[in-house]
DNA sequence: CATATTTTGTTCGTTTTTGTTCTTTTTATC
DNA sequence: GATAAAAAGAACAAAAACGAACAAAATATG
């Protein structure tokens, strides 16, 4: 994979920001092995780009600079079925057809979609999801829009009257949701009222609803009500077991061993380069 | 493959930037065998592609240049001048009364602003420096407004039609603004059209004008004009050895030895505990 | 054809990058 | 706290890449 162009140093030292940008965290001898090169050299490179303030130097590796403020909180919900929010994430995003406007909601899920949506050109995404779009690299090939409003710095985003105010202006064709809370009887829910709020009104400008959700949030009700299962198209999440009285209630639910076992049908074969 | 084209000169330096553009980097040696001809030619020709603007040359080989410029725009912008904009940050949000609402634009040095005035649980801060704000901790005091618009990632603020709009709404008493060229007669100037229509139209709405800038700013003309000095009612700065012809001119000029010297009649030991 | 100009290759001293060894510091574990 | 393991840092040596200068070759120009 790394053939010949790694062997230049900046190369390497871009690789290992990205490297750092996908996985979260990078080690020193994971990287030593990945370039094959001697720990010391990367040592060099990590004091190289934290010297130029590209990341923050631990003992054993680095992490990006850009959350040292919210590490705490992040590395809870990061760190906490982050492989299942990654496949449900791409899974999302890969289901999204060309040329599409998106919208996308506050969470953590939803940030890793948005990560994904954001390196498609033929997108147009519209979020209040401030924490997702600020994470983004210079290269972001969609257009992005975003929604105004208070900030709630707990989760990063933009809630409150003048949000909603502001969705009345847009009618994009679909959504793709986060929801702490999807229950069979209660749907969805969000133990925050204002995000409650302002994902119902997303929900009510759009044609159609996924939402991406781990499946330890199944079956879990929030105090804060968004809306009726009805409203959902489809829920995408990273294990069924739970799916057939959802499929019953006439959602449809989509798990990634899905997708590698039968081409889906909305993405034949399509944009294999921009993931 | 490459038998007659490749022995001429232009030739074969657009293949070395297609060759770029395709593996994502370059090295000397490689190319070198690639075309048969000399390592020193090959650095001669980086060199004057490079010269063109058309690739970063790196210590072995070549980058291409969009995958550096952001880190180029960050490193510089962030490293630049740091301890200056860090003083003059503090000086400009201790500068701000109690209780009021402060406008904020994008930028390097107003980033720093934001996080100095989000400790004050008696502001009120309006911005649309999505980047600033995406940094803050979670235990941020004052009331933070976002401005949404179209997102752009190169300075991580929004801008754009949608902005402006939401600009006529506000009028909030002051702004805190950064400008990238502040000149005696061309006044504010700005490298982005967009980011300097948007500061526009910020001074339109606000009674009161505070520009931050280091002094590397004063003195220098950017493309796009934001608006006269005359709107303006406070610089400050890091050194004020440019200061008689703007004081002449009625502009306020505040750096940071004079806080040191005499303490400031707007902030009479207010607020110690917050900074 | 002769001459000027550009392009290329070579040599060599200098700088950058890398790996190794050894010591010091940090981290984890009892 | 004490101890062992892991990682970091310092210092040195080897390798790779660079740049300057000059000579040779190719190309253009009269």
């Amino acid at each position: 994979m790394d053939s010949s162009n790694t062997r230049l140093p900046a190369h390497r030292r871009q690789r290992i920001l990205s490297e750092l940008d996908s996985k979260g965290a990078v080690r020193v001898e994971e990287l030593g092995r990945l370039f094959s090169v001697s720990e010391m050299t990367v040592r060099r490179d990590l004091d190289a780009l934290e010297a130029e303030g590209l990341l923050e130097r631990t003992h054993g590796g680095a992490l990006p600079l850009r959350h040292v403020h919210r590490e705490r909180v992040f590395r809870e919900k990061d760190h906490e079925q982050r492989e299942a929010k990654e496949s449900i994430a791409l899974l999302a995003a890969s289901l999204i057809p060309e040329g599409e406007t998106v919208l996308v909601n506050s969470g953590s899920t939803t940030r890793l979609v948005i990560r994904h949506l954001a390196r498609r050109p033929d997108l147009r995404i519209i979020t209040n999801n401030m924490a997702a779009v600020a994470e983004l690299p210079e290269t972001v090939a969609a257009e992005v829009l975003l929604i105004g409003g208070r900030y709630r710095p707990e989760s990063g985003c933009a809630v409150g009257e003048w949000a909603l105010r502001l969705l009345e202006d847009l009618a994009p064709a679909r959504a793709i949701l986060g929801a702490d809370g999807i229950s069979l009887k209660a749907g969805l829910s969000s133990p925050v009222p204002e995000e409650a709020a302002l994902t119902r009104r997303m929900i009510e400008i759009v044609n159609s609803v996924d939402v991406v959700a781990d499946s330890a949030k199944v079956g879990r009700v929030c105090p804060f009500r968004i809306g009726p299962l009805e409203s959902v198209s489809r829920i995408i999440s990273d294990s069924d077991t739970w799916a057939p009285e959802f499929r019953e209630a006439g959602v449809t639910v989509v798990v990634p061993e899905e997708l590698a076992l039968s081409p889906s049908p909305q993405n034949p074969g399509g944009m294999p380069g921009s993931f």
